[in-house]
DNA sequence: GGCGAAATCCAAAGCGGTTTGGATGACCGT
DNA sequence: ACGGTCATCCAAACCGCTTTGGATTTCGCC
């Protein structure tokens, strides 16, 4: 039932001005040591903790970092998302600051920065899958909200400040370790392409092909929402074509574990008949790890990026001056139990 | 480069006082159709939207809900609770609320909740994931702070709000499925046990078998996050027994999938030499329907209940006085094709 | 002993809204 | 023509904090 202290209340218990206890409180130097040590007492002996709401409002910052998840994101990348979510939200709470989350439409996604931006309610946004043909940079620029990508925005890599892994380059030396193993046919299971991640890392697939003089089978490439059973359905009928695929490079370990059950199905086996790629996004809930991890894949952590991204916006934040800057990471490949010399 | 005005230039750029701009935006009478008429009209010209820190500090209530979520929790249920979220999250922004998520480490989670309510950040909070022992809602009172469970907490059924689906009910309903298609053996692999969600379907598992005159075998029951190697893993071990099971019951969809694949790493086939069911918190990427699912399963949408929650919480809060209020969901047993006659 | 600097502390003015308690007229019936 | 009611609108207080610009005291030093 504690009833909870303002900074009057508190102030008059110490016969303090508020003034004081404020300074105090906040480590400013004009207070002597032992006045600010029996404010920091009292403060905690009455569990005082300024009011979020006044503070901000004094201080005209916000304390928080707005992320705005449009249904078809989240639709997408859902578990990708949280993973990231988790890394950023450990720095902000590291820094004092809030995360806060709006779900809306795609329709409504305009409208939602701009309530960001107009009410206030964040000091600083992140952009989460940008788009091959993106635009929100411009919007927020515009509405001067300090941002940071996760991702890329092809055209904008210079003026904005991002992070991202090096997904064509993940892709390519993929790739070619398929080809190295002797795989001729490999099958690319990508994300949807209108997404920057996944053009890029279709751009890696074809340049490793195309440096080994091979052209691409189009037959043998799609893109789709990562779900585990596009990787099985997409698999399924790969396999049942004429000249199969030897190997399949995944854009994500869902789909990949959608195509090791087809591959299941089909009464062949992973690693020997069929390889398999994955990109892995060291989702907790999904390790691949182990001595020899299930899948090859090529590994980088989303949480950490998010935990960077974290880094990079509330570095903006205080210094927003700074030039932007980029963060890019690369992915380890690694070799697992899924990939082997193609059959015959 | 929109400038934001606040509600003294907008006042003056009307000639009126700020009383009566900030009546006719919110809806009051004193106030004629006409000057609402042109407040309204002016206010979309500038581009206003009240400061919302101003508009809670001046009200009292944050219009913000806050979710803690300690890292334990997120490494173990990571998917179903975004996928929560993203439900509650249509609610919040439906009603003008902000969903504010808090990642902390286990041992910060009570000062987290301290610090939602003594700052005022939030006006409510859901709790996830409770325990068979359970704390956090005393917390709550004490901090006078109006709370939604996500699940139950055993022996405060009746004085707390919550949102739980029929655990118990459903996992004897799918036992009783397996029962009636002659298996005899049946492994249960179950989420960690000190979960109040987990404990209930193991309880509906063994009355299944206790009423007919069953005994669980400890052999073939499990316990622990529910991650995809989890899955795998349990069932290679158990397949390799002497009496294997011939039928899984498996608390998620992503270990259903390690179990598929154990299954098909033993050259059998899952429907036929092994049955699977699996509880489906309908997760956007984890899709399991089509005319014949795939998994046959226990289902109910999680998603749904984070909306349901979501209501419940704002509803308390609109009226502090009402009584606790409790949506128990029941969860659609689907026959899919992963089940069968049990074989020889 | 006196004077300026340094050390402490405070009153009051914001921050940008909401809300209370009137003021001002217009309109009405008699 | 006049008191009373209603419809409109406003000035000012307040929410709880930060911060500016001084006031007061202490202290070192000549």
């Amino acid at each position: 039932m504690s009833k909870s202290v303002n900074l009057r209340e508190l102030s008059q218990r110490l016969n303090l001005s508020q003034t004081t206890v404020s300074r105090a409180l906040n480590g400013y130097p004009e207070v002597s040591p032992s006045t600010r040590k029996r404010v920091a007492e009292m403060a905690e002996k009455l569990g005082y903790a300024p009011n979020s709401r006044a503070r901000s409002l004094a201080t005209g910052c916000a304390m928080a970092i707005g992320h705005v998840i449009p249904r078809s994101i989240h639709e997408m990348m859902n578990p990708i998302f949280l993973e990231f979510i988790a890394g950023a939200g450990e720095t902000y709470s590291r820094h004092g600051y809030d995360m806060i989350i709006t779900v809306v439409d795609d329709a409504n996604e305009e409208s939602a920065y701009r309530e960001i931006a107009s009410r206030k309610k964040a000091d600083g946004v992140i952009i989460h899958g940008p788009a091959v043909n993106e635009h929100r940079h411009k919007l927020l620029k515009e509405l001067n909200l300090p941002f940071v990508v996760h991702g890329r925005i092809p055209g904008a890599e210079a003026e904005t400040s991002w992070i991202d892994m090096k997904n064509r380059r993940a892709f390519a030396r993929a790739t070619d370790l398929l080809l190295d193993l002797g795989h001729k046919r490999i099958a690319l299971l990508n994300g949807l392409e209108h997404m920057d991640f996944a053009a890029r890392r279709r751009q890696g697939f074809e340049e490793a092909l195309a440096a080994r003089g091979l052209a691409p089978d189009p037959a043998l490439m799609r893109s789709a929402d990562m779900t585990e059973p596009y990787g099985c359905d997409s698999a399924m009928e790969m396999l049942a074509m004429d000249g199969p695929p030897t190997a399949f490079l995944v854009s994500s370990m869902i789909s990949a574990i959608g195509v090791a059950r087809a591959v299941g199905q089909r009464g062949l086996r992973t690693g020997t008949d069929v390889s398999i790629i994955t990109h892995d996004d060291a989702l907790s809930f999904l390790p691949n790890s182990g001595e020899v991890p299930i899948f090859t894949c090529t590994r980088s952590s989303v949480r950490y990026a998010g935990e960077k991204a974290g880094e990079l916006l509330l570095n903006m934040i205080a210094d927003p001056l700074s030039a932007p800057t980029a963060l890019h990471l690369d992915a380890e490949l690694i070799i697992g139990q899924s990939t082997g010399p193609a059959p015959k």
